[in-house]
DNA sequence: TCTGGGGTCCTCTGCCCT
DNA sequence: TCTGAGGGCAGAGGACCC
């Protein structure tokens, strides 16, 4: 396909066509954005998505409902306090996945060199593009327009030289962000070579990527407020307080310095599975069907994307929010659910779960590709014995796989899942953001 | 106000081996 | 044989991101 032709932004400055360009594209409000695009009802109003049970929290919200303070990642119960008004819903994950799908379509028209973020975001190099389409302020107006007419959605994009300032330039280009020095010109922004460090200095230290509350809260006991101060400081003494590798990385950072390139392909470190429950648990073995259930899901993502791992963890967190992880790591590679339950189960039985646990997780970590690894998986008995290694085969697996590729997910599972009926058996997935409340849809 | 789920990366500590 | 240093690795936890 053809990209739309390029539409220039008024207001930005030219790029020099010599340098390397990056962009971030950053969708506003993005789910609700999709809710509202799937029903018209939804439109103009208070919108929030994510999970509406007592531990919920919000995933995202519309700009009508951020007017009432409701900001992503809020405890679902401040959400529907502070927005009484607002309609709740718990999410179309693969709904969203499907959009972000088309949305990566859009980018390779302009360039292959694409880094998904998350299902909302992506950097873009488009320095090979801008011989064919034009500085990247054009292709930026060109990618935002095509978003919109094509999906209907609305995007934000930020363009640098580096990465981190691509970033801060598309959040600089949300709707209701700007300034009489900075103002915002249709949804873009871009940083020119030379504007770097005036852009960047006046920012909060939180903006940068990679300083969080606890970060912040060294620096600030530095009297660093501002990525000016962080730039004024000698790196050494951002070591001191933050660590060597981060505080290497931070003063780079505000200094403009961002050598990292835009990866279009990244290998997967873990693959995990967990939930939080609504209430407590201490039922040892309820929680034990849980891990079966969780490593079923982890297992079955595993084999989907061809890897087998070494390590398995067990993560719990109790009812005072305190979190602990366990973890082994075995001779040999595993992606068999009953294994990798056998072996967090082995973690789960010297847990003390008599305090209540609200969180239970299962992750494999230390993954490479199936038949390129070490090629046996050592299996534990129920009561923690070691069996004999076996080799890694598709087995009964590949069957379960398949009978649920051409069946559905609900159609097998361990027989340890099934429900008092008999009929169905427990599936992963349920409460994305959270334990829902009931019917996954409330208020207005 | 009371904190999800799925990730990555870093630091620290302890153990084992040389 | 004992001891200490240093490297590598595993395990645990913390911080951060979207």
């Amino acid at each position: 396909m053809t990209p739309e032709p390029p539409r220039p932004v008024p207001g930005s400055p030219p790029a020099p066509v010599d340098a390397r360009w990056i962009l971030h594209v950053d969708m506003d409000a993005f789910f609700a954005s999709v809710e509202a695009l799937d029903d018209p009802a939804l439109r103009g109003r208070p919108l929030i998505v994510g999970g509406t049970g007592p531990r919920g929290v919000v995933a995202s919200c519309s700009y009508e409902a951020r007017a009432y303070g409701v900001r992503s990642a809020m405890p679902a119960a401040v959400a529907r306090r502070l927005c009484p008004g607002a309609v709740f819903v718990a999410g179309h994950h693969a709904r969203y996945a499907e959009v972000s799908r088309q949305m990566h379509e859009v980018f390779a028209r302009f360039t292959p060199v694409v880094e998904g973020i998350s299902l909302d975001e992506a950097f873009l190099d488009v320095t090979g593009a801008l011989r064919i389409f034009g500085p990247a302020v054009v292709i930026a107006g060109a990618i935002r327009a095509a978003i919109g007419d094509e999906l209907g959605l609305s995007c934000s994009v930020g363009g640098a030289t580096v990465k981190f300032l691509a970033k801060l330039a598309s959040e600089a280009a949300k709707p209701g962000v700007g300034t009489a020095a900075a103002p915002v010109t249709a949804g873009v922004r871009i940083i020119a070579p030379g504007e770097e460090l005036a852009f960047l200095h006046p920012h909060p230290i939180e903006a940068l990527w990679g300083v969080g509350p606890a970060t912040a809260q060294r620096l600030k006991q530095l009297g660093i407020s501002t990525i000016g101060d962080l730039a004024r400081v000698d790196p050494v003494v951002i070591e001191g307080a933050v660590g060597k590798a981060a505080g290497g990385h931070l003063a780079r950072l505000a200094r403009g310095v961002d050598d990292r390139s835009v990866e279009a392909h990244r290998d997967v470190k873990s693959i995990s599975h967990e939930e939080t429950y609504p209430i407590d648990r201490r039922d040892r073995d309820g929680l034990r069907t849980e891990v079966l259930r969780m490593s079923d899901a982890v297992a079955a993502r595993m084999r989907k994307a061809g890897l087998v791992g070494r390590t398995v963890t067990l993560k719990i967190r109790y009812g005072d929010f305190s979190t602990h992880t366990r973890s082994v790591t075995s001779t040999g590679g595993l992606d068999d659910a009953a294994v990798i339950a056998r072996h967090a189960g082995a973690l789960l039985a010297d847990l003390d779960l008599s305090g209540g646990i609200r969180l239970l997780g299962v992750a494999v970590s230390n993954l490479f590709p199936t038949g390129r690894g070490p090629g046996e998986q050592l299996s534990l008995d129920l009561d923690g014995a070691p069996a004999p290694a076996r080799p890694v085969r598709p087995g009964a697996s590949a069957a379960v796989d398949a009978v649920r590729a051409r069946f559905g997910d609900d159609a097998v599972g361990p027989a340890a899942l099934l429900d008092p009926s008999g009929l169905s058996i427990k599936r992963p997935g349920a409460g994305q953001w959270g334990p829902n409340g009931g019917d996954g849809e409330s208020g207005g």
